[in-house]
DNA sequence: TCAAAAACCGGCAAGCTTGTTTGTTATTAG
DNA sequence: CTAATAACAAACAAGCTTGCCGGTTTTTGA
């Protein structure tokens, strides 16, 4: 438990966001902080009620409780706000899973599926709903893309590097775990993405057969593509 | 192949948008639908690569090569016309996959990874690109919610219904092939949503992967949930 | 104490998007 | 032939979004 924290603590820092972690400074600097963080909650909900195209700067600024000028002191223009809400949102992401992580008892930890309702439960999060709209928009638009892109592949890789830890069975298994930790973001992104249109039972068997899949990958009952 | 050709028109008449059909009338209907499919083909492609929230109208009467004044003669409102291009991309969208699956050998047809080759390459057009983008922006627009979801639920039922016929060595296992559709849709799409961040060598192993899964379920090798 | 800096507020202009309106040309029906 | 209708074009008003600027209050450091 003490390992687990002192590795939590290690990969939130890695993605850590730059203007917020000075918390002992001035008082000027931690109203400063707390300011830019409620700025960004209220981002994230804007981003996920009203999705990326349709979220303004007047909008943030209304849910966060401040004026528009006051929030153009902190982040100069839109493209600043979002570059800092892809941060925040990366880091609080893995932040919400390692917390999930954490709180599991090593025998729930083991039982099978349990993994698999935590990455599930991570999707359904203010933070991945936020996400998921940067994602997209981030297709078709260049310029977001140039900053989200980099970022979004720097969560990928810490993911696949520390999930190994918090689930130490796969280590074993480094062949298919790459794959596995695909196949279960593409899986359950997918299902996500069709959760308006398909029936809740069929998402139910879905969810229960990824996580079956992944227990027969585990135990070895899977063979890997050439 | 002949029957092959009437399910084809069968199917596609049960999808096929309305003020579009009528192609044997006067010189002005028949150019009112030529000029309509226009529009139609240029909103895919705004929609494609501009995504949702910054398709303009204005935009769309550009690249379809009339006046903005002449599109809302055929569209009244923008609403009007994104209307109309769900149920237009949802009908090509059924009209390359069958296009595709028609265009099979029977003994390709058989193969393993011929299914889900074509339902890849159907998610890489530009009709599935502004249809992802549709079902995207419709998670956080309550009225184009309202429009797409009823569209695409029918669009899926009729996917389910129609495939079907297409593999019939699926009719022997009615239980497993729900699962299978959907297992296929989720897992592709969550793939096609990472592109940008995962590697091409991480995508072509899990689409190996998805494809020899699902073979194995069609042989029976896969144990169902509960 | 006091000047500099930071946090914050309100208003403004420019640009864009949408829907409406008015007018012109081409086609159809009686 | 002629009146009605459809296709098309251009301009306009209203609303919104963004970035910028001037001004006020509070905090900091010398």
């Amino acid at each position: 438990m003490a390992m687990m924290d002192e590795i939590s603590a290690r990969v939130l820092a890695q993605l850590e966001p730059e203007g917020l972690a000075a918390e002992g400074q001035s008082w000027q600097q931690r109203k400063s902080v707390q300011t830019r963080l409620t700025i960004l909650e209220a981002a994230i909900d804007c981003l996920q009620t009203h999705g990326y195209g349709h979220t303004t700067t007047q909008m943030i600024a209304e849910i966060a409780g401040i004026s528009r000028g006051a929030m153009l002191h902190h982040y100069a223009t839109r493209q600043d706000l979002i570059a800092s809400v892809i941060d925040y949102t990366v880091y609080k992401r893995m932040e919400v899973f390692l917390q999930s992580v954490r709180a599991l008892k090593d025998s729930d930890r083991i039982a099978e599926m349990a993994g698999i309702e935590i990455f599930w439960q991570s999707l359904l999060t203010r933070e991945f709903g936020a996400y998921l709209e940067l994602a997209i928009a981030a297709r078709t638009d260049a310029e977001l893309a140039g900053i989200f892109l980099p970022k979004a592949r720097r969560y990928d890789r810490t993911e696949l590097a520390e999930v190994i830890r918090a689930f130490p069975e796969w280590a074993e298994l480094p062949a298919a775990y790459a794959l596995a930790m695909d196949y279960c973001n593409a899986a359950l992104q997918g299902l996500l993405i069709n959760r308006n249109i398909w029936s809740e039972k069929s998402h139910k068997e879905l969810r229960l057969f990824v996580g079956q899949t992944i227990a027969m990958m585990l135990a070895g009952d899977l063979p890997l593509p050439a």
